[in-house]
DNA sequence: GTCTATAGAAGGATAGAC
DNA sequence: GTCTATCCTTCTATAGAC
């Protein structure tokens, strides 16, 4: 079919944006991955790598994070949820020799004073992630007022965790970062 | 003179890597930057861009290192120290247009999956981070045991906060990272 | 929607004179 | 240690036939 070509550029995208960042990827390299025409990037992306920059951000930010609230959905309480979460994450890593980490935090980094629409869509997808973090902190009986500042803490604990366990290549950050993140939640119920 | 040739080579990529990355800055902008002839990087960089990349890592990541734990040393205690910590990295970022973060986060990311070499250095960095943060914290009474956890956290922390402040243009994440890392080491205590 | 071909710029690296 | 010139590759993007 004609459109699920747009799907495959997107998800050849997403996985070498995610390893190789977006400066470090080459628009070919992405169509040969995607077994899709070279043509095809300027008929479905008329903006070119930058238009297809941000609608991977954003496509991917949010597969990761209805990815998230189903580990959350799927455990008993919040707590449990954190702790399944930094942990799924570690073993994730530990599984792909830590190259499936954060979709877009390379990216992030790297457009973050380079190209403002793709910072943008980075920033818009990092204020999802909180906003329903934060809603899921209030609704397990956070206060208003704290559940934003724990949401945000632990969205850093886990790109945190990210960032020095590929480094690392070791889960020992990112499991350390998921006992804080637990902690920091278990303090403010 | 003809050795500080190198330290401004040193210092031109090392401004440039934090803003734009590896692969996104050229050798020529470097030596541009740096008001250095061409040919000098292969004089004192045999190695080419790798080798100027993993340098830079090593010698801005020490600098870094020497800026935090003057910060430390001149706060009163442990906690304060925390709080100034994370209040300067907000108030450097809000001054320079949220561009002056982490020196090697950025590049951490972009070679943990695609070189070796230069991620060996970004992990030697980090680790020289958390060895130094961990002793500080079992100075200041905390257990041997949740040292180095904390010593985790609290980096993890900071790049979390630098990732999502930069991403934002805001320092509230940054700021939210530093009160959840202040009440995690206060726990420890 | 897809094909081939190619423009035009930028990338890293090297040669050889001085 | 520094100079200029240049090689070769890769990059993004476009043209025009089909």
């Amino acid at each position: 079919m004609a459109t699920d070509t747009r799907d495959r550029i997107l998800q050849a995208s997403a996985s070498l944006f995610q390893r190789q960042g977006f400066t470090g990827t080459g628009v070919k390299q992405i169509l040969a991955e995607a077994h899709a025409p070279f043509s095809s990037l300027y008929h479905f992306f008329p903006g070119g790598k930058d238009e297809l920059g941000a609608e991977t951000i954003r496509v991917s930010g949010a597969m990761f994070q209805r990815l998230v609230e189903a580990v959350f959905d799927a455990a008993p309480d919040v707590l449990t949820g954190i702790s399944d979460c930094f942990a799924g994450a570690a073993e994730t890593l530990r599984a792909t020799d830590y190259a499936d980490a954060c979709p877009i935090a390379t990216v992030a980094l790297e457009v973050a004073s380079t190209n403002e629409p793709l910072r943008l869509a980075t920033a818009d997808v990092f204020g999802d992630w909180i906003t329903a973090a934060t809603t899921r902190f209030t609704s397990a009986g956070v206060s208003e007022a704290r559940a934003r500042e724990l949401a945000i803490a632990v969205v850093a604990l886990l790109e945190g965790g990210f960032l020095l366990s590929r480094a690392a290549h070791s889960t020992e950050p990112m499991l350390a970062a998921g006992k804080a993140a637990r902690a920091a939640v278990e303090a403010a119920l």
